[in-house]
DNA sequence: GGAGGCATGTAACCTGTTACATGATTGC
DNA sequence: GCAATCATGTAACAGGTTACATGCCTCC
C-alpha cells in the first residue's frame, strides 16, 4: 500500500551520457564542454550551462569524471574534468541502452493544424519563417561539412560516424524545406 | 537588485494550445480530447492525462473553456468542456505568436556519435530498430492517410491542413528510413 | 574605461511524466 | 467472476531553462 507518488519508473538524464560523451573525447572544463558541444554535435544536442555545473558535480561525487587541472593559463579560474575508467564503463554502458522513445511535440505543426482557427496568414508568415530558418541552418551545415569533411565521406570510423549524424541533419532540413515550400505554394492559393 | 531566481522570462505551456485546438473541434471530456489528439495529430502530439486534467481545471478557472455537460450517457462520470469565445480568441492570440525554437536533442544520433566509446554492433542495433519503428510508422500513417483522404489532396482548406501535417510526417519517416538504411550500409562493413 | 567574452555557480521556477487511487461499465 | 477499457483526479518527482550573482581578462 505504498504512498502516492511514490516513483519507480526510470526516468533519463540525457545530459549526463552527453557530458561523458565530450569528456571521452579529452579532458575539458564546463565552459569548455558546452562549446564542445554545440561545435561537434550541436546541430542534434543542446545543453544549458545551468544544467552543466550541477551534472559535473554529480558524476565527480560518484567517481565517473574527476577534476584533471585546476586554475589553468594565468590566474584564470577554471576546473578541467577528464573522464575515469569507471566513466568510460557508464558510457558503454549506456550506449548498449536502447534510445528512449522521445515524444514528438511540433508547435509548428500545431499551429499548422489549427490554422483554420486563426488567420491563413498567421500560418504562412510561420511557415516562411521556419523555412528561412531551415535554408540558413543547412547552408551552415553544408559548410560545416566541406571544412570537417573536405573528401566527402570519410574512411575512418569516427570520422565516418560524425559525418552521418552531420548527414542526418542535413537530409531533415532537405525534407523540411520541401515541405515548407510544398505547403506554402497550396496555403498561399487560398490566402488570397 | 531583485532576489535571484526572479524569472520574468515566458516559459510556454503548449498543452493549453493544444487543449483548445482540440475543444475547437467541439465539446469533449479529458480522456475524449486525449483520444481525439491521439487520432488526430497523434503522429506530432502528445499529451499525457497527468497534464490535462490540471490544464482542463485551469483553462476552466480562466473562462477559456466552461463545463458544457456532466454525467453523461447512463451514470457514468464524465465532464464534458467546451472552448468559450474568450478560449477562441486565446488560442487565435497563440496561433499569431511565433513557434517557440524547439530544443533538438536526438537520442539515437548522440548513440551513433559516440558509438565508437562502446560496442559498433550496439548502435547497429539501435539503427535496426529505428528503421523498423520507422517503417511500421510509416505504415500505419500511410493507411491512415488512404482512409481519411481518400482522393489524396483535399480541396478544403481545415482538410488540407490536415493533409499537410499527415504528409510532414511521411516524408520526415521517408527521410529517416532512408538514412537509417545508408548509414547501416555504411556500418555494416566495418562491424565485420 | 567600457564592452564583450571567459568562467563558475546557485536559486527559482515550470513543464510534464509516472505512479497511485478509485470506481463504473462492458464483454467474455 | 475477471479483464479491459472508460473515466477522473492527485502526489511526487525529474529534468531542464532562465535569471541572477560574481569576477577576471582582453581588446579597443
Amino acid at each position: 500500500m505504498g504512498r502516492p507518488g511514490k516513483p519507480t519508473g526510470v526516468r533519463q538524464n540525457r545530459t549526463r551520457p552527453a557530458v561523458l560523451g565530450a569528456l571521452a573525447r579529452g579532458p575539458a572544463s564546463g565552459y569548455e564542454i558546452r562549446r564542445r558541444i554545440e561545435s561537434s554535435f550541436g546541430h542534434f544536442w543542446q545543453e544549458s550551462l545551468g544544467q552543466l555545473y550541477p551534472t559535473l558535480s554529480a558524476l565527480s561525487g560518484e567517481g565517473l569524471i574527476r577534476v584533471a587541472d585546476e586554475g589553468g593559463h594565468g590566474d584564470r579560474k577554471r576546473v578541467r574534468y577528464a573522464i575515469t575508467k569507471a566513466g568510460r564503463e557508464a558510457l558503454a554502458l549506456w550506449l548498449k541502452e536502447a534510445p528512449a522513445p522521445h515524444v514528438e511535440r511540433n508547435e509548428l505543426l500545431l499551429k499548422v493544424f489549427f490554422a483554420n482557427e486563426g488567420k491563413l496568414a498567421d500560418a504562412l508568415a510561420h511557415l516562411e519563417s521556419s523555412l528561412r530558418d531551415a535554408q540558413a541552418q543547412r547552408d551552415i551545415l553544408l559548410t560545416l561539412a566541406k571544412e570537417i569533411f573536405p573528401t566527402g565521406e570519410p574512411r575512418e570510423t569516427e570520422a565516418l560516424l560524425g559525418w552521418l549524424t552531420l548527414d542526418y541533419g542535413l537530409v531533415g532540413l532537405r525534407a523540411h524545406i520541401d515541405w515548407c515550400e510544398g505547403a506554402l505554394r497550396r496555403l498561399r492559393a487560398r490566402a488570397r
